[in-house]
DNA sequence: AAAATAATAGATAGATCGCTCTAGTGACTG
DNA sequence: CAGTCACTAGAGCGATCTATCTATTATTTT
């Protein structure tokens, strides 16, 4: 087979998560639309559609912190990166017709006062994209407090603005926090650059 | 009757969209937490669960609207009613165990793709929200745009913190934006103020 | 080649879904 | 006092939900 069954379950799945949630999406639907057998979803998912919900957050959360990655690279100029990445996510939401936007907000506003295996996996997402961003701050000079902090607001922004933009159709929520988002790095590399000077 | 069987329904129904989302509620659990009768939900709603959800939708937008105007007062200082909201809205959290955020993001992202009524719905209450915050920044002496950038990017960066505080069990999130939202309205009528001392 | 394992295939169970329907109650109105 | 109308009350319908079940076909291992 070209693309593993399994996998073509989880990648279907991600997709009709993101733009109708958890509960809005029937596994029959999801095997309809895979091209999979019904029975290999038990088969691979003994634990069910938890557990294929659980799953999918994870791969989800990785394939999207391996995009953040791309665009925060080390030693690269982390104004840029963020300049550059909510304007391709506001790319992306215009060529999606504003369907795609992060892959498990959805799930997560769902699943966090109902569902804790599924709560759990999404706070381990959202807390490996923080660490993540934080640490490339750390090596453009911010202090780990600092870019912590940052890394926690620049998310937040995003997110929120995922949530304005598909709900008013346009993408300007998505380019306005982006320039706040880039003018708060700007700035805070700005200070510690003027901190050390004024040290060294 | 104390309180309308309509009311009790609209109320039963806002709190469970927002703790788990519209498709993941059903009607019977709602007459049931609402004590009213299954037929009065019909006698109501004609249009079914989908009514219902709309007028959920922008009766709670307007409450939340109301809470929003009831810190932004005319004539206040905007960066202690910035971060006095933020502080209000992380209170609520904890109070509520991280179940009650946005009275309508849940639902915003589950139909945004899928339910063009409902995601109308919570594009009218989401613009509603911009606007009324932005003329209050007007008012504090911001011109038009900046003040809308501003306010969409405060809204935007509280969207996005409920998402990661609900998933995380934290308040951090608000009170990270929070702290960087009450920075960019003190810079914003800061250099307002300086633009107008130059001129005058 | 035989045996064991993995994956496919779909019928079907049992519960729940949104919703319709009829009947009944209680409070105003002519 | 009869009639009307808003609301209550819940049985029950067809559809759909997740999940289990048996049976069959591929694939791998021995």
């Amino acid at each position: 087979m070209a693309v593993g069954t399994k996998q073509r379950i989880v990648e279907r799945s991600a997709e009709l998560f993101r733009r109708q949630g958890f509960a809005g999406t029937g596994v029959k639907q999801i095997v309809a639309e895979a091209g999979a057998p019904f029975g290999s979803l038990y088969h691979f998912f003994p634990g069910g559609k938890e557990q294929l919900g659980e799953e999918v957050i994870r791969t989800s959360g990785a394939i999207y912190g391996q995009l953040i990655d791309a665009f925060f690279v080390p030693g690269a100029d982390p104004v840029a990166a963020t300049r550059n990445f909510f304007a391709g996510a506001a790319q992306t939401l215009r060529e999606t017709g504003y369907a795609d936007a992060c892959p498990i907000a959805t799930v997560a506003l769902e699943v966090s006062s109902t569902n804790e295996p599924m709560r759990q996996a999404c706070a381990d997402v959202f807390n490996e994209w923080v660490d993540s961003a934080a640490a490339r701050l750390v090596e453009s000079g911010l202090t780990r407090k600092r870019s912590r902090a940052l890394a926690i607001s620049m998310l937040a922004s995003l997110e929120g603005a995922f949530v304005l933009a598909r709900a008013l159709r346009s993408t300007e929520p998505v380019e306005v926090a982006g320039a706040a988002a880039t003018d708060a790095v700007r700035e805070a590399v700005a200070k510690r650059r003027a901190r050390r000077r004024a040290r060294g």
